[in-house]
DNA sequence: ATTACTAAAAGCCGAGTAG
DNA sequence: TCTACTCGGCTTTTAGTAA
């Protein structure tokens, strides 16, 4: 917060209005209002461009798409925690994804934890949701939920998680997964539950779901 | 978002509660989680306690009140732009700034575009009000209201800001000046208008006064 | 296990300045 | 005017390692 960022200067864009139009800013204009020189101001524009964040056109600067998506999913991971919403329910669809969940959830450091936490020894494997609310996900980057914490075997680092209780088609009881490790990759919620939700749910790769995060 | 940076570190702890109590989390796993090297997430840590963001007791990690109070304006401003509230109402009571408002009003660049975006041409003289819900201010920074350019004279250059049309005690209108250089300093609201408000409203240092800040 | 110091490399900043 | 390049200096990172 002390530092001016990258960042700040999304920000001030987006509240001047540059998702919607071009606004007219100049590098040192800028510059001034964060405190910077004309020429990191300058250098920083060119990385927005790069990076796919910004359009110029005649001295004229327009976010795009893209920063307003990402500016939108910081927002609502900030709502997420300071919010408080109670029941967030996602919709979506099956997919079969990389088969790694399995690996991991077969894993005994791993398994151990979910038993002691969430109350069942998992099924190994896990249920693949893509979501149609991709936006939303940010809103279970908050504080419940039973913390999952990494550890090490050898030289291999296993990353810590957060698992919320889920209600998968408004019947069996399961968890969501959230990997720490931030990640900003295809929008898929991974499930797990005790039993294998394929077969009990009669589900197919593209066989819609609803996910109830409940909150116990 | 494509770089982690000390901002995912605070959003990172603040998503596991670390708002409330003290969470153990070790700085290999914020480095795992991150990206980034043990090293560089201890340093990090070291920097935040300095800062006071952050308390540590026993390789527990806790975010401070000046920390949840930074992470919930940025997550004020943010809903600002995303989320338009379309009639916020702010109450304080008039203070006495440094007088330096009364220097910029008076400049004739600023009168000049003041008249022809809010189409009056303001007192010069600015009345500050230290508003009640200073968070609340960050609501502010949105996308609508008159844009003031910046300018430079000789080697002074003046910057810019936006214009919120408000409505002063109910009666008077005039205009919310929210400069675009961000400033963290106290959380005054510097109001200009058509008048002499202090005279026009009978105020005094102290005085209360609420501010609607309408949307057109 | 931890955390955090040192030192060298990598990256970032801004003055000067060109186009 | 404006934007953006170069380059010297400063800052940040990380590997190695101590405690």
């Amino acid at each position: 917060m002390q530092k001016k960022s990258l960042l700040d200067l999304l920000i001030g864009l987006l509240s001047m209005g540059g998702a919607e139009k071009f606004i007219t800013l100049s590098t040192s204009e800028i510059a001034y209002d964060l405190g910077i020189s004309q020429q990191t101001a300058s250098r920083w524009l060119i990385e927005f461009e790069k990076d796919g964040l910004i359009e110029r056109k005649h001295f004229k600067i327009k976010l795009t798409e893209k920063a307003t998506r990402e500016l939108r999913a910081l927002y609502l991971t900030l709502k997420g925690t300071f919010e408080r919403k109670l029941h967030p329910v996602f919709t979506g669809v099956v997919t079969s994804g990389l088969r790694d969940g399995e690996y991991y959830i077969s894993l005994a450091n791993y398994r151990k934890q979910i038993k002691e936490k969430l109350g069942f020894t998992p099924f190994p494997g896990t249920l693949n949701i893509r979501i149609d609310e991709p936006e939303n996900r940010m809103l279970l980057e908050r504080e419940e939920g039973a913390r999952i914490r990494s550890f090490e075997i050898g030289k291999r680092f296993f990353g810590g998680a957060k698992c919320l209780p889920a209600l998968i088609n408004k019947k069996i009881r399961g968890a969501v997964i959230i990997p720490n490790r931030t990640h900003y990759g295809p929008d898929i919620l991974e499930i797990i539950a005790k039993e294998n939700l394929r077969k009990k749910l009669n589900l197919k790769d593209g066989s819609r779901v609803t996910i109830d995060v409940v909150n116990k």
